[in-house]
DNA sequence: GTATAAACACTTTTT
DNA sequence: GTGTTTATAC
């Protein structure tokens, strides 16, 4: 083992070695935090601690998987993979399917995300005739969110007299009802939401002190990363398994606490030594990310603020050069400034363009800068927005397999039931959910007794929902016999989904289709890596629960290395470039116009900018608009406070307003068109990202291309033949089986390994 | 009950 | 400008 402790500085040193006890570390941006952590749990690891006994929980996927990765190159994977280590919603959500029964759940239990959330308050909203303008699904999601947040359950809601009063003095009396309803609901189809996760781990050990005390004597040692933006369910399930041998080490920044909006107590990490009085605190104040100027300035800007931990972060780096501030006419323009920035630095500079990032407050801004960089025949990836998860057909066909490893799951059964169109609408449908809401029955149990119930359905429609009842219950039926890829592909052929898109030859359809395939090749490679790795076969349930916690900044693929990032603040926390653009720095977009109301929220919001400026290792810049389109119209705007909160020593400033005028705006645009536009061959090789409508339609353009020339007759394709896939490469087929149209082949490829792959979905080329 | 077109509302950040 | 809901014809 290499001598890692060397690599530290005595401060980071003490961290590492303080293993007994509570400890806080203080960790300034850039301070060597992640290493820190790492190297504190090889520590452990070294003094005899058993990695099972370790409980590391992290913010991001994204964070757990970097330093499990790291922990692994330093103890070796064998030691690392027993760690407890990943998000809190992931972990409990393990334990919670660990010990469902307890809380009346199964261990199938469905999580539903933001959007099934909604989507059942919708309906909630709608059963109560309630006015669904009052009653906007998101904000009833964000009053039932922080109640949960808070350990307030649905029960407890009315008894509390200042929810209620702000609930009456809103005009939304009835949250407390909404709440109760749709509690229910999830309960009856074994569904919890995110908070659920946290709420019922809470209620789990509360209820049940011999789990508490199980799980206490399991993780002997606790670590928690970000926990300046734990929220009050997190900190009590944190404090709750600490209480016996207080081994708890907290690692956080006042400074980065940018998530109050969604519940996190930034006055859990201020409050650490009140709740563990025997604490000892480390605070890392080096930063060695980046130059002495973008330190210096972050510092200048975060004085501004009241509330914090008193630190001095410095830097022993090279000065470095002054923060760039860009004025531009309108966002396009903007655009344009900062793609040819990219251009220039990446020249000058020697970079490679994965060494540049454009950050924003708003995923809506990512457009602009799609265009500018795609006009500039730059790559670029983006993280956030519509994820390939949330995509409709992906839902659609997720949804399919939910009901069929849960089927009382109700949002499932509500998005599936008529997708493809059997012929059961609007009006049947609700009648089943007013009958299940009489009764007091899930959704399955009333399907399976369709035809024995009376709720004005005529013959012809009950016969087709038993239909669908016996369909769904047949494909259940084998959820456990067959692997999670058999059993994916067979719903995606039955459901008549594929049947669907296949029909219908819009660009849009052959997208969609196109990512189901990306989707059940993601089923594939997943089976056939963790079956090899565990040994075991994998069913379709294990599947789920793998990617329900995920999102896209989790996929990082091979390809998008050498890439342009574009990200919202929030997601870059954690991250480092050399050269960072922070773009729309403007009053009313950043800060927010929707958190400039009070102090706490502006300071949230500098906060914010904070986590921008110290992304940055070598080269910042800044930039605003004095015009922007905001939903459809142009609206001016001006620079943002932030900016003159930045001692004016460590900026560059523009030196005219700006080198356009409304006149010769026109002109100087086509300037930046100039330049050749893509040539049909880089075009080829452009991988596009899988967002926004503009894009798609490039994608299909892209791909429909492709098509033409490349798709194969499957009937064609015989043992020893050569073909090139898509996404696996070249590659030999060793094995055809099954009859047309599943016909099945096993391919070797050069770069990929063996694969089994579905020739209906798998599109290859013939080489010889 | 289904398929289209017009009207409509919406955007802060994420597990 | 975009995605979703409603009005209207089939």
């Amino acid at each position: 083992m290499h001598n890692y402790i060397a690599e530290l500085n005595p401060i980071q040193q003490e961290a590492v070695k303080s293993i007994k006890g509570p400890n806080l570390i203080i960790a300034g941006a850039g301070s060597g935090k992640t290493r820190v952590l790492t190297y504190r749990i090889a520590f452990l690891l070294e003094n005899g601690i058993p990695a099972k006994s370790i409980l590391a929980l992290t913010f991001t996927n994204k964070a757990a998987k970097e330093m499990k990765e790291r922990i692994a190159s330093v103890v070796g994977q064998s030691t690392s993979r027993n760690l407890w280590m990943g998000t809190f919603h992931s972990i409990f959500a393990k334990i919670l399917r660990n010990e469902a029964k307890l809380l009346g759940y199964t261990s199938n239990f469905t999580i539903y995300d933001t959007t099934d959330t909604k989507s059942i308050l919708k309906n909630i909203v709608k059963e109560m005739n309630l006015d669904d303008k009052t009653y906007k699904p998101s904000d009833v999601y964000g009053r039932i969110s922080m109640a949960k947040n808070n350990l307030i359950t649905a029960a407890a809601y009315p008894a509390n007299a200042q929810l209620m009063e702000f609930d009456k003095s809103s005009r939304k009396p009835e949250i407390a009802t909404i709440y109760k309803h749709y509690t229910q609901r999830c309960f009856k189809a074994d569904a919890m939401d995110f908070d659920d996760l946290l709420l019922n781990t809470n209620i789990l050990f509360r209820d049940f002190p011999e789990v508490l005390a199980k799980y206490q004597s399991i993780f002997s040692h606790i670590l928690v990363d970000e926990y300046q933006d734990t929220n009050f369910s997190q900190y009590l399930i944190v404090k709750k398994l600490a209480t016996n041998h207080q081994n708890l080490c907290v690692v956080g920044d006042d400074s980065q606490s940018i998530y109050s909006f969604r519940g996190a107590k930034i006055e859990n990490i201020l409050n650490f030594r009140n709740d563990y009085p025997n604490y000892k605190s480390f605070k890392l104040e080096q930063n060695y990310r980046s130059t002495q100027t973008i330190v210096d300035a972050a510092n200048s800007i975060i004085a501004k603020n009241k509330f914090q931990i008193p630190k001095t972060v410095f830097s022993k780096n090279e000065v470095g050069n002054k923060i760039k501030v860009h004025n531009a006419i309108t966002d396009t323009e903007e655009g344009f400034i900062v793609a040819n920035e990219i251009i220039d630095s990446r020249l000058t500079n020697q970079l490679n363009f994965s060494d540049f990032a454009i950050l924003y407050r708003t995923n809506a801004q990512s457009r602009i800068f799609e265009e500018a960089l795609r006009k500039r025949n730059i790559p670029y990836k983006i993280y956030g927005g519509i994820s390939f998860y949330q995509r409709k057909e992906i839902k659609d066909l997720i949804a399919y397999f939910r009901l069929v490893i849960n089927p009382k799951d109700e949002e499932a059964f509500r998005r599936v039931i008529n997708y493809p169109t059997r012929g059961i609408g609007d009006t049947t449908i609700s009648r089943l959910f007013e009958f299940a809401q009489q009764e007091n029955f899930d959704i399955w149990t009333i399907l399976e007794n369709i035809n024995t119930i009376n709720i004005g359905i005529n013959k012809g429609i009950s016969q087709k929902i038993h239909q669908f009842f016996t369909f769904i219950k047949a494909l259940s039926a084998k959820l456990y016999t067959c692997n999670a890829f058999d059993l994916a592909s067979e719903i995606t052929l039955t459901s008549g989904i594929t049947h669907e898109l296949h029909n219908d030859k819009s660009p849009e359809s052959v997208s969609k289709y196109e990512n189901i395939e990306a989707l059940l090749n993601g089923i594939q490679e997943f089976t056939t890596d963790t079956e090899e790795e565990i040994g075991q076969m994998i069913t379709l349930d294990m599947y789920l629960e793998n990617i329900s916690l995920l999102t896209d900044a989790d996929n990082e693929k091979p390809e998008d290395r050498d890439k342009v990032t574009l990200m919202t603040i929030h997601s870059a926390k954690g991250l480092e470039f050399n050269s960072v653009f922070i773009v729309g720095v403007e009053e009313e977009l950043f800060p927010s116009k929707y958190s400039s109301t009070t102090a706490q929220e502006l300071e949230e919001e500098r906060r914010l900018f904070y986590v921008a400026l110290t992304r940055a290792k070598k080269e910042a810049a800044i930039s605003y608009c004095r015009s922007r389109y905001k939903w459809g119209s142009l609206e001016s705007c001006s620079p943002s406070r932030f900016i003159k909160d930045i001692d004016s020593e460590y900026l560059d400033m523009p030196k005219e307003a700006s080198i356009f005028t409304e006149e010769n705006f026109e002109t100087s645009r086509n300037q930046y068109f100039k330049k050749p536009t893509i040539q049909a061959s880089q075009e080829a090789t452009y991988q596009p990202t899988l967002r926004g409508k503009n894009l798609m339609n490039i994608n299909n353009a892209i791909h429909k291309k492709v098509e033409a020339t490349e798709i194969t007759d499957i009937t064609l394709i015989q043992v020893d033949m050569q073909v090139e896939h898509e996404r696996f490469g070249f590659g030999t087929i060793i094995q055809v089986e099954g009859e047309y149209p599943n016909t099945k082949a096993t391919i070797v490829f050069k770069n990929s390994g063996q694969k089994q792959l579905l020739l209906k979905f798998a599109k290859l080329r013939i080489i010889n």
